[in-house]
Parts: C-alpha cells; structure tokens; sequence
DNA sequence: ATCGTTAATGAGACAAAATCTCATTTAGTG
DNA sequence: CACTAAATGAGATTTTGTCTCATTAACGAT
C-alpha cells in the first residue's frame, strides 16, 4: 500500500475527517526526502486542491505533527521546514555549500533508543543536524 | 577562563569587532541549558545594554551561528530557538508534557563523527531531538 | 591621546511567516 | 436525505524577521 493511503487510514482511525484539503497537504510528501516551508506545502497543495487555505496547511502541518508523521527542522538556515519522519530522519549539512544529505543507518536509531530509555523515555521518533563540511568544500579549501 | 570570554576571543580574533552589543548577546548565553527565540533574547541582552536594537540582535544571532557558536533548532514546537553548542547538543522531548531533557552522550559524538566521515563529511557539530514519552506522562496513561 | 577608516549600530519602514476569528461548508453517521 | 460537530477559507491581525540609511564607535595607525 502506499505511503499517502497508510496516513490516510492513520487518520480516519484516530477519528479525523478525511477532507480534500487534508489530503492535498499529505499527498505533497508522497516523497520521503522533501524538507518543505509551509508556504512551499501551500504552493504544491494547492495544485492538487487549488481552494486550500493557508490556515488549513498550518493546522494540517500541527495536526500531521501532533500524529508523529511530520517534523519541523532547521537545516541550518534558520527556516522551519516539515519533513516526513519514519522513525528517524539524520541529515549532515555542510556550513559551507548548503548541501543536505540523507544519512539512514540503523546504529544510530538503536543508540537513540537506547540512551533514551535509560532516561526513562520511550523514543517515538528523532531527528538529527550534523553541521560540517563535506569533502569537496574542504578540497576547495586547501587548494586556495 | 568563563566561557563568554573565551567566545569573545573567538570573535576578535576572528576579525570581528567587539561592541556591547555583541558582548550583551554573548553573554545572554552564560548558562548551556538555554533555548531561546530571538525575542527573549533581545529582552535579556536589553538587561544588559538596553540600548540594542532587534536588527543588531538578529545580526548577531546569524553572525555566532556562522561561527558554530550557537545553532538554531525547533524543539517540536515549530518555533525558532538559539542554543549553545559546544560539540554537540542532544534532546529528549516529551511529546505529551512538553519537558526537555539535555543528554549528553560521547558515545553519540563518536557515531555521528564516524557516519559523517563516511560519508565525507567533517562534523563540526550536531543537534539531535528524540521525540518519545516520558516515564511519568507513560504512568499516567496507563492508569487512565 | 587623536585621528581616520570602515564595520557596526539603532530606528523604523517593510516583508514574510504564523495565528486567530467567524460565518459557511462538508464529512461522516445513521 | 438530514443532522451535527468538525473543518474550512477569507481575511484581519499578530509575530517574526529583514532591509535601508543616517549616525556612531571600535580599533589600528599615527
Ligand atoms: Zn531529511
Ligand atoms: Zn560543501
Ligand atoms: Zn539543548
Ligand atoms: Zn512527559
């Protein structure tokens, strides 16, 4: 089953109306690796239900949130952006080009897990920044 | 030697001027456990030099982010917060209460710095946020 | 100590992001 | 189809962040 319908069911079982507006805003993270403003969701929600307001695509981002099924971040830049968030969702950034990569090793989500249940916490989900630079912005750098 | 002083060294030696404002900025952030939006921080910098503009503020924010002294960071909530960082800086956030627990692990650094190099990255530095439950709001839950 | 250069500043206009209100609509239920 | 509470969109409002520009002051040179 797809990833938009299995939230879909998430919702309507907790009890949510299923509205076209919802569906719009979730439908727009049909891909795993999109980091989005709201004004961005807004935008893209809007192609698929063009009557989308922009208060329904801040409470749907709360309510999504609320749920465990998006996450605000700052990738650096000090701009809030959703994300879908499985169980965990590990970015490096590099201070220098900007570039995000995507970093999914299962060592870290055990760590987490662990450390976090030695403090008495149940880990529902985590993300994680690693700020640095990558290898091609420190070549550049060495060479200048 | 406290560490605001040590951080404006940092600054000077980095070529950058050393005014009062900066300084008062700078030492809103005398204590590590702090996450604070930018309007809170310019109304404690205004404690200490009441004549610091919300510009300069901001400025100043963007500034010690670029030099890896602070890092902004959404703790759940979706509002913008400025944290010391030293090495790195790791959460647990009570979905349902809302408390934050600092940990702090080297067991963390170490993994994260060992993924980041495989993938060519040199960490500078990392934020985590584990979203979970806490042991008393779990108590709670399961008595109701 | 004084000076000169230039980065840094604060005020306030402006822009962007987020929240709130409320009359209207609609999803879900039977 | 009809009922009802939940959800919505429009737009006002508030909050947050940026920009401009005339003025100030940090710091190195003298
Ligand atoms: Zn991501
Ligand atoms: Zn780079
Ligand atoms: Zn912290
Ligand atoms: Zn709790």
């Amino acid at each position: 089953m797809h990833y938009t319908e299995q939230m879909e069911d998430e919702l309507r079982e907790a009890g949510w109306k299923l509205t076209p507006s919802r569906r719009a805003v979730l439908s727009v993270f049909d891909r795993h690796d999109l980091h989005l403003r709201a004004d961005e969701v807004l935008a893209r929600a809007r192609k698929i239900h063009p009557a989308v307001g922009r208060a329904t695509v801040y409470r749907t981002l709360e309510l999504l949130t609320g749920m465990g099924i998006l996450h605000p971040m700052v990738l650096g830049d000090g701009k809030t952006r959703y994300a879908r968030i499985e169980d965990g969702h590990h970015h490096l950034v590099c201070s220098s080009c900007r570039q995000v990569v995507e970093m999914h090793d299962r060592r870290f989500n055990r760590l987490i897990r662990r450390l976090a249940h030695e403090q008495g916490f149940q880990m529902q989900s985590n993300v994680m920044e690693c700020i640095g630079t990558c290898r091609e912005c420190r070549e550049k750098e060495t060479k200048s």
